[in-house]
DNA sequence: GCCATGACGGAGC
DNA sequence: TGCTCCGCCATGG
């Protein structure tokens, strides 16, 4: 299986609402550091490929544009916010509460990491 | 085959 | 907070 396949099957994992970084399926797809691909792969892919490319986003929480997407930026945010996904007025998305956490799902989130060091080896 | 570029990320200033 | 620089790799000229 390509790299991109494993993108493509990441990206398509994303829950309804949900939203994900570049980098996040990066490390997802097993590669590390590679946010940069998995970009590339999605600017391929997006044409011809039922993935949700729009829940996908830069680690910042805004959407990215590009000279070839110019208004599809728009869309992107449009099918977000179907989705329930809200925006700051800066155009920013709380990654903190959106943001996809694959097979976790803490129902808190003030409350601090404990550290299991007795059941840590 | 080499060089520049790009839907990014993270560290440094 | 915001900008700059570097790394990383596939693609196109």
């Amino acid at each position: 299986m390509n790299a991109y396949e494993i993108i493509y099957a990441t990206v398509r994992q994303i829950p309804y609402g949900k939203v994900a970084t570049y980098g996040q399926i990066a490390e997802l797809s097993n590669l590390p550091r590679r946010a940069r691909l998995v970009g590339y792969a999605l600017f391929r892919v997006a044409a011809d490929a039922d993935v949700p490319w729009h829940r996908v986003i830069n680690a910042q929480g805004t959407i990215s544009e590009s000279p070839f997407r110019q208004g599809n930026d728009y869309l992107q945010r449009s099918l977000l916010e179907a989705e329930g996904v809200e925006f700051s007025p800066a155009g920013k998305v709380d990654l903190r509460k959106y943001r996809w956490q694959p097979e976790v799902d803490p129902p808190i989130a003030d409350a601090p990491i404990a550290l299991p060091e007795s059941d840590c080896p």
